[in-house]
DNA sequence: AATGAATGAGGATTCATTCAT
DNA sequence: GATGAATGAATCCTCATTCAT
């Protein structure tokens, strides 16, 4: 009997050394020999465990956003406040562990295959969707009819300096972004509480 | 007698070709052929004009920072209070003039492109430096000392509103885009005056 | 305990499934995986029974050739007079087991193998040889010195029934092909006769 | 104004490099670069030319054809009789220019292509069809309600003497093939006339 | 000014084959 | 006996770019 369960193994290491080679060269023009290489493997592997280069790129984008999910599950587990809510989901988004240089840097690209691949405009309308839900979740006893509004500028926002870090030089700086983010909501429902 | 001045007519042409182009695929991977074959003229021609595909976008991005900058100086000139010198800064940046569909679809393709090529590099950052300073002329005698982070949030809040535009299908809302921004101000805004 | 000659089963499912899918496809362009695929079992262990794939096809071109060896052994067998000899010989070419759409199919890519393969070379000479030696037997009683003509142009009409078959769609026809051989015959003979 | 009128020149080259290269090897499993070097060019221009190997292919079996096709009609054109005109058919098909080595052993090939692409069965449909009704034209004024059924059987001999020539070694002998054909030509109108 | 002609370099993908288990 | 794992080699095709005219 041969070796066997190399699947995930292989399938884990191929979608994070994409989402390194993306990151790094900023670019989705990539190699698969390149992603194979740093994943340790040849070429013809890649392709044995992902079918097509496309499909790499859609399982590594849907691997950033599991990351994402959980990191955001976890932080509402211990949750009891809807302010907490939000600040929950709002740090989350800007972890350390999404909001990486290499993570930032893929990021970007990801909605750019949007534009292309089916597949990956479905993930980021999932994406949108959580995003947009959480905040609702989290506003709607705050802000009442205005919950809407501000969760569609939150999130906007939340892209832009995801947008913003992908151009800056050096490591991304969570807290300041967080900062800001918190800053715009505080903002947002001072005003409705008036 | 060779016809004068063909120069600038190509290179209009082919700057507006790559930014249909781009805009349509919403990706870079364009060819030269196909932008060539837009603007009329062979693939030939068009590296007579530019030197290299690379030159092109670069020509192309560049053409559409004009154009907003041009849009935003036009606003600014019948303008005297801060705070019509705000709204005149967000009203260009959503207008008909840029926030059409291909030059969104472009323009998420500009930042990708920015990470690879130096000089769509510079011209993200001049651009980004003249909003900011553009908002912070206004915001400093409204907000003091709280311009400058208002200015930060304000310039990621627009920047986010085009990325999430260049995922929506269907023709681009200016007007509610200018809302949002527009509403983002007041609040901060509101918030500093108290 | 080994599972005990598994040898013969594996190689004539191998044989079978090889024949299948050249005449499926009509051509020689079949993968290892595909025919593996179709015999039940993996690519290696095809590897592991045949050595390689062109030894695949020889053996499948065997087997055809085989087949119809034992057909033409079994009409032989009740046989009599040289007429009779002929039109057994014929039939058993044109019988509901050689002439079956995937064996047809499958031929004329043996044809076109014997042009690379020796092997396959030398079974198709000896394909050729018998159904010439055949042919003379029955022939020679009827047709004296004329024989080797008749058998010379019986077997190219032959073969070119099945290079016909090959390309209509559509179950082959065989016995329009035994009257348009036998008719062939019987027109040769009887001009001899004369 | 560039060099010009290359395509024609090019396309002829490419499709006789082509049918020296598959009469050569005896198999469709030619390189494209094969054929581009034979033709004393790159691959890319061969592709520029033909957009795909399959074209290649096709417009090789194309020109095959076109030359069988003129060589019949010169062959018609200073005929007066039906019997004249059945030589000049036959003789035709096994004329020096076609029946080279290298156009037999394409030929064979021509059948397998036939087999998967659908330019390449209309091609041989087009070429079995014309062979029929010239045949048949012939063949009426003398064989009356048998030209039909002589026309079948001749039209599979000639497919059949092809199809052996494909693996004999060393020149195809012409005049032999002719004589069979004509021979049962002569046989079977001889038993018609009784 | 303009373009057809031409190519080198590269890249995704396929596949026969081998091997460790 | 059997197979998942793995790869080297090859092939088609694309494309930016250059050049002669």
């Amino acid at each position: 009997m041969p070796k066997l369960g190399m699947q995930p193994i292989r399938r884990r290491a191929l979608v994070n050394a994409a989402i390194v080679e993306i990151g790094r060269t900023g670019s989705l023009e990539v190699t698969v020999s390149q992603i194979a290489r740093r994943a340790g493997m040849s070429s013809a592997l890649a392709h044995h465990y992902f079918g097509s280069k496309e499909e790499m790129f859609v399982g590594a984008m849907r691997h950033v956003l599991s990351l994402y999910g959980a990191e955001v599950r976890a932080a509402l587990a211990g949750v009891t406040t809807p302010y907490e809510r939000l600040r929950a989901v709002i740090e989350a988004s800007f972890s350390p562990a999404n909001f990486r240089r290499e993570a930032v840097g893929a990021w970007l690209n990801f909605w750019v295959l949007a534009q292309t691949v089916p597949g990956a405009r479905r993930l980021l309308a999932v994406y949108q969707g959580r995003l947009r839900s959480n905040l609702l979740a989290g506003l709607r006893p705050l802000a009442g009819e205005s919950a809407a509004s501000i969760a569609g500028s939150l999130g906007a926002l939340i892209d832009g300096l995801y947008l913003r870090e992908a151009l800056k030089t050096g490591e991304p700086d969570g807290p300041a972004a967080v900062a800001m983010a918190i800053d715009h909501l505080e903002t947002a429902l001072a005003r409705v509480r008036r």
